[in-house]
DNA sequence: AATGATGTAACAATAAAAGTTACATGAAAC
DNA sequence: GTTTCATGTAACTTTTATTGTTACATCATT
């Protein structure tokens, strides 16, 4: 795994999840699809657990599972589940705050920032993990649609 | 220094520049300014120059200047110019591309982040350097500032 | 020529993210 | 109640991106 890609493998995850409801998934299960760690996948669904999006159980038969269905799970809704802004920061040290330009700059960057953060709320907002399952594969009866991927 | 602040170095950048268009300004000087290093006042404002949003002359007297009247440059330009994105690229590794839903992922969320590139971008467009600078220090005697021609 | 600036390559230091190991905790099966 | 298997989490290592730094070639001006 290579860059800051916590919202995809949540995504992926989910998708997953919403595509075999009958039963639990391991983390470990989970890590081979997502092509990652079991501990990185206990850590990003955390988060979704922590959020009320998917639910852990322990023990024999454990793993996880989606606490909805997958229509009713947004893109917002995972977003502000990883605590994490799709949005570089820009801002300088701190010790920079003396100069006024620099106060400046990040002032109106962060309102900026802001502002831009409610529209991408916004849009996030309108698509669904079932939408992206949809996307995935359009005609389950369809092979090439239908393998269920692993 | 701590973060991506290539695009905040670059206002301040500008900012000052614009403040002394009399003479130009050093990239030494300049780090001084922004408190960082000479070489990484050049690797950003070369970016500018590039871009023609800035000039650099060499021997005595040389230095940085702006092309052109700072309420002309946009955050837009200038963003466009630092050729990075203020959006986070989520996609996962390449290796992942086998999965169905690894590509679907990626490919709604390269969608939606090339959508919230263009907004970001039109927002940027609405802002300018001189627009920056009014805000750091309004100018009792030229309220709407001064206009550089020529 | 001497001076003083940029342009750039090469490398070091730093910080952020992800990967890994290890183990405690809890739930179900036997 | 013991065993088994899963999560929860802490601690550490590895990797990657960014920035900082040094060094020096290049070029313009005096």
């Amino acid at each position: 795994m290579k860059r800051s890609s916590r919202l995809s493998l949540a995504l992926h995850a989910l998708v997953h999840l919403h595509k075999q409801p009958d039963e639990a998934i391991t983390s470990a299960t989970l890590a081979q699809c997502l092509m990652t760690n079991p501990v990185v996948v206990r850590r990003v669904l955390g988060e979704l657990r922590e959020a009320g999006i998917v639910t852990a159980s322990k023990g024999h038969e454990g793993g996880w599972r989606l606490l909805c269905p997958a229509g009713e799970i947004s893109l917002r809704q995972v977003y502000a589940a990883m605590g994490e802004s799709l949005l570089i920061r820009t801002e300088s040290d701190p010790g920079d705050i003396e100069c006024g330009i620099v106060r400046t700059v990040n002032s109106v960057m962060g309102d900026f920032l802001a502002d831009a953060e409610a529209l991408l709320a916004a849009r996030l907002e309108r698509v669904s993990i079932a939408d992206i399952a949809r996307q995935a594969s359009p005609n389950p009866l369809h092979p090439h649609g239908a393998i269920n991927h692993g």
